[in-house]
DNA sequence: AAGTCAAAGGTCAAAGAAAGTCAGAATAAA
DNA sequence: TTTATTCTGACTTTCTTTGACCTTTGACTT
């Protein structure tokens, strides 16, 4: 049986097309589907997740807005395999971390300004901290990377 | 969607062009675009601020009106003065991190990618912690980028 | 020189306009 | 019936807009 979201989820492809990206006004599409503001919410939450190949951005306030952008890329696996991989893992030892900055400085990815970039950024001292959550922070870090590398075409 | 705060800016910025000082009036710009003259400070403070490169004087009474300066410092200064601005805070908001970067972006100390990486890995989601520390492992890394970034060049 | 006044610009708090969160109710699936 | 998913509404956060009241300045009087 198909649900409001389910409907919602279509409309949202549909309207997405071919393009990969889509502004979206939360209260419109409230408003137009008769339904809770917090169902795009939900709907945005559930279905279009970075795993699905969505990554979602948005602006409060007047004039606020979501944006919609679609993943569509080959560097979509090596990023989706690295991501899959800090999700079971949790945490990223630094050395772990440059091993993967050369993969993806090898495979063009980020380039090597950046990697050196990253590097610094997350190094055990600009993490350091009293409750050592120092690998956690990096993975979680790096997969916030990865998820927007792949908005780069 | 697009703000009279946005329209204001853009405005103000190609009057700018590629000038480093502007002269405004406030009420004459509050009238073209029929609205409170308060809003003109409102855009001058949130988008042309000395974060971004920017400095504004103004004088009142008959006659006053706002000057609107652009800032070109060489890179060591810039540098110096985000290092000492951290290390006199100790925290950084996210906030004030975008407007560090632009202007580092805008100085050509870092190119657009790495501003959008970092922006990236030094987000509240990124070093989302349970202790409460981001803001001020934010203003740690930075300081470390900014030490390693005079290394450059 | 001192006082007055109108013409700037400044400040701040409150209202408005989005979107986000989260717990719990309602519904569907197993 | 138990469990998982979907929906809702109250509350929060962020950004924008407005208006009432304040300060400064220069010109004009006295």
């Amino acid at each position: 049986m198909a649900t409001i979201s389910d409907i919602i989820e279509e409309f949202i492809l549909s309207a997405l097309a071919d393009d990969d990206l889509l502004q979206l006004s939360r209260n419109d599409l409230a408003t137009f589907f008769s339904c809770a503001p917090s169902q795009i919410n939900y709907v945005l939450s559930t279905r279009f997740t970075p795993e699905k190949g969505f990554i979602i951005e948005s602006k409060r306030g007047g004039g606020g807005c979501i944006n919609l952008i679609r993943i569509t890329d080959d560097k979509e696996n090596v990023l989706k395999s690295i991501y899959n991989y800090l999700c079971e893992e949790g945490t990223l030892e630094y050395n772990k971390l440059l091993h993967i900055l050369e993969r993806l400085e090898k495979d063009g990815i980020i380039d090597n300004k950046e990697s050196e970039l990253l590097k610094i950024t997350m190094s055990d001292k600009a993490l350091a901290n009293p409750v050592n959550i120092t690998a956690r922070l990096r993975a979680q870090m790096l997969k916030e990377i990865v998820l927007n590398l792949s908005k780069r075409s």
